[in-house]
DNA sequence: GTAAGTGCAAAACCTTTGCACGTCG
DNA sequence: CGACGTGCAAAGGTTTTGCACTTAC
């Protein structure tokens, strides 16, 4: 049993209190419901199935204050926010993991392997150098088509 | 001067049309506008960049047509799609050039810059492989910002 | 002639934003 | 009290789609 099944960490809930105070703002019901749903949020899960399990919590919890928390729980590192080239994003609970990890992109279902990949901390360095620039964020995705049965999540199979 | 400036290349015009018409579909006056449109354009487009650059050619030309003809550029490699994630995804002629290649994505100006990056090729294999999947396509950004005045296409200073 | 292609405009879609009302400190 | 935060609904912006008319072959 690699993860036990989330507690309330009251850890990782007062860094967050922490940073938002910082900023002087607040920890409000709503703000602290979506924080809750983000990082108990299992695998890849997009902005509406947040706000469905923000709203599992506190029912006053709207899309709107959903989108407007995202950006602060990715800036406080609490999940992970990953654009995969669907028309959604996708966010994934931080786990104090590393940041360096490409994702294995299934294109017959819908699942996201994430994969560890820590040379791209040395290759975006290198790349950015070459041409005068500092690094910010590297990416690498794959996208791969399963062999039959073989996806680890396989959902639906090709039409 | 490394690029010559664009000729008719009336042998990639063949290729598309040959394409098209392995698949049943029609060469027509606006679908051959868009197609010299793309593999004339210079650098990183979008598709109303596209959509102007066919209208000079042929005025009747459609947003919507530029639209439906994409697949087929992307599909006969006349152009390479680019999702950046911004809102708009980017389009590259195709100069017959290697398939593995990183972008460079300046964060400061809206540059873009290509990289080869060959052992993407021998990485998504082996990341696919390892988890019984075919490899369909490999992708490898790093987001990067100015130091001072050093981006190569640099056109707005960070406000 | 007929199936494929086109332009137009409306639809779709996720995400953002304006506004008047709450509410945290 | 006075910002900051919220819900609602409408706006935003790219890409897609339905439909009736054209056109390539």
């Amino acid at each position: 049993m690699p993860k036990p099944p989330s507690q309330p960490s009251p850890e990782q809930s007062g860094a967050f209190k922490a940073f938002i105070a910082e900023k002087g703002l607040r920890a409000t019901r709503q703000r602290m419901a979506v924080f809750e749903a983000a990082r108990s949020g299992q695998g890849h899960y997009t902005a509406e199935d947040l706000l469905k399990r923000a709203r599992a919590i506190d029912r006053t919890v709207s899309r709107a204050t959903v989108y407007r928390a995202i950006p602060l729980l990715v800036g406080s590192n609490v999940i992970r926010e990953m654009d995969v080239g669907r028309d959604q994003k996708y966010y994934l609970a931080e786990a104090g993991s590393a940041t360096f990890r490409a994702q294995l992109i299934c294109e017959d279902c819908d699942c996201i392997v994430e994969v560890d990949a820590p040379f791209m901390e040395w290759y975006g360095k290198a790349v950015a150098a070459k041409h005068g620039m500092r690094p910010i964020a590297q990416k690498l995705q794959v996208t791969a088509a399963c062999l039959n049965e073989r996806c680890p999540k396989r959902r639906a199979p090709r039409p």
